[in-house]
DNA sequence: GGGTGTCACTAATTCGATTTAGTAACGGAG
DNA sequence: CTCCGTTACTAAATCGAATTAGTGACACCC
């Protein structure tokens, strides 16, 4: 295994010119003119040797290696969407020539020595996102979304007749941010629609835990009707919670969940909940980054999943 | 926002040397004799400055940058003890100032490019570990620990008196190879244990392929009475699926998972399931894959989560 | 025929950290 | 007093690609 690195120092020998004029025809420099033949040539021997640029090398000069990070530390990891928006956003970066870094772990100061130390063409923080609502961050829609995207859930409830909602949250501290947001939405889509205050339970310890939260929680509050998760996780833990209560689904309380998890079904009753185009926001956001045109259409907005919790 | 990267040559400049002295001591470097004073007015103004080191240069320099690939492309993203794996694999390189660069997809020429464009220190392929069975692959135990961990999982069974066993894998291609090394796993264990031959079915479309894909299995192999599953998935997927027949769990049929998925307590009944401490896994695969010694004790043996199912 | 332009290239510098080869300065031994 | 060895450094090369500033060699126009 002769870790021989072709160079374009290599391609220019064998090609009879300089790594200067390699360079100009690999990347295609605006600024040259150069005669057909030898790109021609430049490409063929380039191909031949097997040559792939260093990256390495390349972002020392540029000041920025074709990487991009995503920071998704606080948000839930099993989300399907953002499953989806990972893929996504993988592979349309990697038809730019660029390669996704996620980072799942958020120790402050690590994060800033790993950007300074690989000096990354971008940085997706997500979680910044979901905390400081920066219009200019380059998501993709995907925080417009969620705001659309609870406004679906809600609404659904809302046509299906029920007037007194709640929202289950999970204490977990990693996506507590995430849940005041969804909370927010939640409670402004019931203004608009005049409806009562949203209430909120906390589920996400042990089954036993759940069980009480939710038994108490319709103790204090009898009159409400539908409840809405977080996220599947939370609907799961609710709708078990009932099932173990033998509290009536849909028919005493309805229960939808947010981000169509594929165990969702399985349940008895299965679960009701919104699926999210994640891949689409992955796409766009990938374009955003590297300032391309979004090529594609805005992405459709969510959908309700129609099962029998709900 | 004035992106002025503090250099080593700066912070030579401001601490009376030059940029080699420096150098040699932020590496410590051990071919140099650098008094004591010298080196705590370097690291003084160093830090004064905050400089932090240029990975980018430094990987050009070095041949390698500080990061590691991990690529999980065939591996059910979902798992519980991967997550686990995952999580202390990153932490693990941090603390060794190298970063964990995580590729989802394979697209494999694809995936040649990025590691000739970025120079990774090591790659950990857990998809070829899974298929090549290569003993020398860093992987902190986590192939061997698959087949112990496959072992508790059949034992348990065993233990409880079941005789002809059965394993729920999927069809999804992106996890064959490990399905099919789990499987063989099983298999060598029974005929260890005396036991007769393995049965395979398949979940993991529709509820109701799955149903219809239960029944069957059931209706050719009646003197099973243990289900395996290749994950908790693949377990859920059979436990609904008897639900819905009708068949009671674990009375006629017993039904155990695998890697403890947070919702297989949810489920009634709740699903029997093993544990794996994917955590220490990751640990030890990152100081394997930095050469630094294991510094923990190996990890102990899965655990069987004794629930309603099994 | 001299001037201006374009074409087709190349030499040399740059990015920032590491490392090899080397050089002053000094102490001690002979 | 010279030679050797150690100490405490520094100059310069290196990694590979991108880019600026040129440089010949022509062609064309007045």
């Amino acid at each position: 295994m002769p870790d021989s690195r072709v160079t374009m120092k290599d391609v220019a020998r064998a090609s009879g010119v300089s790594p200067a004029t390699v360079s100009f025809v690999l990347n295609d420099s605006p600024s040259q003119t150069i005669p057909a033949a030898t790109r021609e040539r430049v490409h063929r021997v380039a191909a031949e040797l097997g040559y792939v640029p260093h990256g390495v090398a390349r972002a020392l000069r540029e000041g920025a290696s074709r990487i991009v990070v995503l920071n998704v530390a606080r948000l839930p990891h099993g989300g399907a969407s953002l499953a989806g928006f990972v893929d996504a956003l993988d592979d349309e970066l990697g038809r730019f020539g660029h390669a996704l870094l996620v980072r799942y772990r958020d120790r402050p100061d690590d994060t800033d020595r790993l950007i300074a130390a690989i000096s990354p063409r971008a940085v997706l923080d997500l979680d910044r996102l979901y905390f400081e609502a920066d219009p200019e961050i380059a998501d993709g829609g995907w925080i417009d979304g969620l705001a659309a995207h609870t406004s679906v859930q809600i609404r659904y409830l809302a046509e299906q007749g029920h007037v007194e909602l709640a929202m289950a949250l999970r204490d977990d501290p990693g996506i507590e941010r995430l849940a005041a947001l969804r909370r927010d939405y939640a409670g402004r889509i019931l203004a608009d629609l005049g409806l009562p205050e949203l209430r909120t339970l906390s589920v996400g310890w042990s089954v036993e835990d759940d069980r009480r939260a939710v038994a108490s929680f319709l103790e204090r509050h009898p009159s409400v009707t539908a409840i809405a998760g977080l996220d599947d996780d939370a609907a799961l833990r609710v709708l078990a919670a009932l099932r173990d209560l033998g509290v009536p689904v849909p028919d005493q309380v309805a229960v939808i969940g947010f981000d169509d998890s594929p165990l969702g079904e399985l349940f008895s009753p299965a679960l009701t909940t919104v699926h999210i185009d994640g891949a689409e926001f992955g796409r766009r956001a990938a374009r955003t980054l590297l300032d391309e045109p979004p090529g594609s259409e805005a992405p459709g907005p969510a959908t309700v999943i129609r099962r029998a919790s709900a």
